[in-house]
RNA sequence: GUGGGCGUAGCUCAAUUUGGUUAGAGCACAAGAUUGUGGAUCUUGGGGUUGCGGGUUCAAUUCCCGUCGCCCACCCCA
């Protein structure tokens, strides 16, 4: 697990920001639940054969002998409030996203911590206009992390979708699978032995090169051929220009997904090279006491979005330098010293970080200072500059004196408001 | 849970092969050269329980045992 340090947190607070906006702008609202639950909670959602389950939980028994368990994932923690406060009582469908740690006791690996963070979001019991059904609802969930990747800046996604089947189906899909691989069992590796009687669908996950060809040989499509849904929703991608692969062989280590089902990866992870997964749920709700509530979702990796974002474009994140003034003072005159004050406290209190030195020294120390501090404009104040009733701003993104503009001072003085203006201005143009 | 690798200054590493003086360097940090224009250079300075515990030895960063942590991969997931 590990510190958030300052000079990394800035990028996470950018992040949060861009999630906050683009998710309440489509209508999301955002939804916190404790992070420690009762274990059977995540035993009956995500099953009990899953990995999760199994062996990366954070479980133990807290001073009432109850079992209890820090969330490994949020999709169960959103039904199990949205159940028991009865949210689908007063409105009839949710849209909600939540961003926070979950917690899993892997062996740690590039792109995986014990303690990472999420941004999700959930559509719950929305049904979407005929005649397409639900499918909408599909699309634009998958549609929405799309965008919202973009948004953030990431580049070359990778779509994956695949289609596990209507429920009624499901059961009947299982058996054949498990038919054709008990056939085949002296071929596949223990491991695959082992999901064979758990969970057949896993078996796809597989990358022990032996099994390959006795996967790659399974009659997926003559037991659950793509539904008409699938391809409705592919149409949809097809029409706005978002690009997909199919891949029969992604299936998802949580046991309460069914029908569609995607995962989006990205280049510079290491073998940990998925960024976001999600997929409909459409019976975990009852599963859970509820009553049937159709719902799919999806949630994104922080870390790896991060990571795969500064890889991609290491300058991505010198915007949030460009929040911030040095104010360099360096002639000790009462004149300077009064104005000094003045400006420090007019911009904090227009909520615009001011950085400076405390003590008056030289004009070459300012500046080396405040490209230490990793600031980008620079309000020089000097004897010079009270005469001429003038102030200098330094842009320190560029060289020598090109980047400097001189400000009336009478301006200043008299419409403190205009000055500051004029540095937001500055400071959302860049 | 399985396999491999690594723990020495804030960071990246050297010294360990063959045990031997005060454990070094670069970067970073602090002060100055430098009181009107930054990222450079030079000088000086502060920094170490060599992951932790035990053992062998006159002597352990070095050899042995244990332990903890981290990294990479598998499994699986974000």
């Amino acid at each position: 697990m590990e510190d958030i340090l300052p000079g990394e947190i800035e990028k996470w607070q950018w992040i949060e920001e861009k999630a906050r906006i683009f998710f309440e702008a489509h209508g999301f609202k955002e939804i916190r639940t404790p992070i420690l639950e009762p274990t059977e909670l995540f035993v009956r959602s995500i099953g009990q054969a899953s990995d999760i389950v199994h062996k990366e939980m954070f479980s133990f028994k807290d001073r009432g002998e109850r079992d209890m368990t820090m969330r490994p994932e949020m999709t169960a923690s959103v039904a199990r409030s949205v159940i028991e406060k009865g949210l689908l009582k007063t409105s009839k469908s949710l849209r909600l996203y939540y961003m926070g740690p979950m917690f899993r006791a892997e062996r740690p690996q590039a792109g995986r911590k014990r303690q990472f963070h999420q941004i999700g979001a959930e559509i719950i019991n929305e049904k979407g206009h005929s005649p397409d059904g639900d499918t909408h609802v599909d699309y634009e969930i998958i549609a929405l992390l799309y965008r919202f990747l973009q948004y953030a800046g990431l580049k070359n996604i990778q779509l994956n979708l695949n289609d596990l089947g209507e429920e009624a189906d499901r059961a009947k899909i299982r058996k054949s699978l498990s038919e054709y691989f008990s056939k085949e069992k002296a071929k596949l590796c223990k491991d695959c032995q082992w999901r064979l009687e758990k969970n057949v669908l896993r078996i796809f996950d597989c990358k022990i090169h032996d099994c390959q060809p006795v996967l790659n040989k399974a009659p997926w499509e003559s037991f659950a051929p793509l539904s008409n849904n699938f391809k409705l929703i592919t149409a949809k991608l097809d029409s706005v220009e978002i690009p997909y692969a199919v891949n029969r062989r992604l299936v998802r280590g949580l046991d309460y997904y069914n029908g569609i089902v995607f995962e989006i990866t990205a280049e510079g992870l290491g073998a940990q090279n998925a960024v976001a997964g999600g997929g409909r749920y459409d019976h975990l709700y009852k599963d859970l006491g509820g009553s049937d509530t159709p719902c799919t979702g999806f949630s994104i990796g922080m870390e790896r979005l991060l990571v795969a974002l500064e890889v991609q474009n290491p300058q991505i994140f010198e915007a949030i330098k460009t929040h911030c003034v040095y104010l360099a003072p360096f002639e000790e005159t009462p004149e300077v010293l009064k104005k000094f004050n003045e400006y420090k406290l007019a911009l904090r209190e227009r909520r615009i970080r001011v950085e400076t030195l405390a003590r008056v020294c030289s004009l070459s120390t300012h500046l080396k200072k405040a490209n230490q501090l990793g600031v980008r404009f620079v309000l020089i104040l000097g004897a010079k500059e009270i005469g001429n009733q003038k102030v200098i701003v330094k842009d320190l993104s560029k060289k020598g004196l090109e980047g400097q503009e001189l400000i009336n001072q009478e301006l200043i003085n008299s419409d403190i408001n205009s000055v500051v203006s004029y540095l937001k201005e500055k400071m959302t143009l860049c």
